[in-house]
DNA sequence: CGACTTTTTGATCCGATTCAATACGCGTGG
DNA sequence: CCACGCGTATTGAATCGGATCAAAAAGTCG
């Protein structure tokens, strides 16, 4: 697409295809590093096989050595507390980045799950490092990913703890169309590959309550469903259910 | 304490006191830094005056330049949604750091308040960088921090996506008791500078839940209460309660 | 097709919220 | 120093949203 010249190495092979040839090359880990950067940036990132449904890319309690990005399909990332509940944490589209929680402790404490065919990169993480020791743009675009991260979980507490149900799946629809249409597909008409039970683990809620809002969703012709499938009929009138819906819950705007 | 011989620029001031002479040297920033990179370190932090309780150290929508270290007393970190709601996302101990979740858009999106009077120091963050790209213990130092904030956060949602109040609140106290160790105080008897309000809004709950759940923790001697300050008495007990209670909500061992 | 899993729908129950009122703590000023 | 006032905390009673229990319906896959 654009024009390297300087590079011998780099398409040698067909599996090492580079970043730029990526579909996710505006939202990945490349963003703002230059192009003659890119090359060494190319060069640690190994492509992998893809993964097939229900496949893992990393176990909680695995060693770290590498972060993943995602290129296509999607991603489930949970974690097992000691009682044996599962929780999950977050749903990954393709151009984000799973792992970096791990960084802290050297061990993954989360597993990350395939929810179909899910194609992706690794990265192996002290060879990253060291890169963006020389890149600060690549530095920089490491520390601006993990604070994304810490937003959206930031985001996300502030859903559970506050959020009836019928707001944390508006909110859930709408984070989902938000995604979906910054990596071109469309906002209002996508598939979602998590299952019921997940949506309900996800957003603190039982399988049950879940089925029940889709079903009273399309009652008043927010949204169609049709098993995975979704339509967004009414964006409108979702973003007044996810935002501006219980607006006191503990707010004490005084204290601020 | 430790001997620093070829400086005679860092000592010239009272107010630029060393991070060795920190008591929380051992818990922040400096983690790992050899010694001899550490005078470049502390040539880029700043000494602040101390907040008095209620002072804002940064607003939600200011500007992102630092990143803050806190030295001693307490920070409150909360946001306000677009419908005037208030979300706490967490309560900052001395050695902890603060505005990591700015990086990404290049403004704070939300606001730290000193609960008491509270000691810091600022730390520039595009010379913090420019430093970390020369000091890798540094730009791993980092990245480990923000990692931490990560997990810290996952755990978070664990807590307000399963479990019941009860659990919530001995998780809680049973977090406070684990910093405060780690930092050097007392595990089992202190003070929770922020009020039951605030307790209720990080935990997801009302006040008077808060409050209910005090009082009973108390009538079953797990804990002695009076206003503020708190006296972990069965801390087995609490740890029962806030790990191994519903061993089942969504857990569904099975999908792992 | 037939077994199994996932989803939906219904009826009931319970934990936490809400509403309401009292008690406590604390700073201010007389 | 105590009285007053106001914010914070506690306690009680009633209500409700979402969980739980139960069962049928719809997908999924070998």
């Amino acid at each position: 697409m654009s024009n390297r010249e300087h590079d011998k190495i780099v398409n040698l092979s067909k599996l090492k295809a580079a970043c730029e040839d990526c579909g996710m090359y505006g939202l990945c880990l490349p963003i703002g590093i230059h192009e003659k950067d890119m090359a060494r940036l190319e060069k640690i990132i190994k492509r992998k096989q893809p993964l097939k449904k229900g496949e893992h890319l990393f176990n909680q309690g695995d060693a770290f050595h590498s972060l993943y990005a995602i290129k296509s399909g999607s991603v489930k990332i949970y974690s097992i507390a000691d009682d044996g509940s599962e929780q999950i944490t977050g749903f990954l589209l393709p151009g984000e980045l799973a792992g970096m929680d791990a960084i802290n402790t050297g061990q993954h404490n989360s597993y990350a799950k395939a929810l179909e065919t899910t194609s992706f990169c690794e990265m192996p993480f002290a060879q990253l490092e060291e890169l963006a020791g020389q890149l600060p743009s690549l530095q920089h675009q490491l520390l601006r990913l993990m604070s994304k991260e810490i937003v959206k979980e930031g985001e996300m507490l502030m859903q559970l703890g506050k959020k009836t149900a019928e707001e944390r799946l508006a909110s859930m629809l709408l984070s989902f169309s938000t995604r979906f249409k910054e990596r071109g597909f469309s906002p209002t008409e996508f598939n979602l590959s998590m299952s019921r039970n997940d949506i309900g683990n996800y957003l603190g809620l039982v399988v049950e309550t879940v089925s029940r809002l889709f079903t009273r969703f399309q009652e008043q012709g927010l949204i169609y469903v049709k098993g995975k499938y979704i339509r967004l009929i009414d964006m409108q009138a979702l973003g007044k259910l996810a935002g501006l819906n219980t607006a006191d819950n503990n707010s004490n705007p005084k204290t601020a």
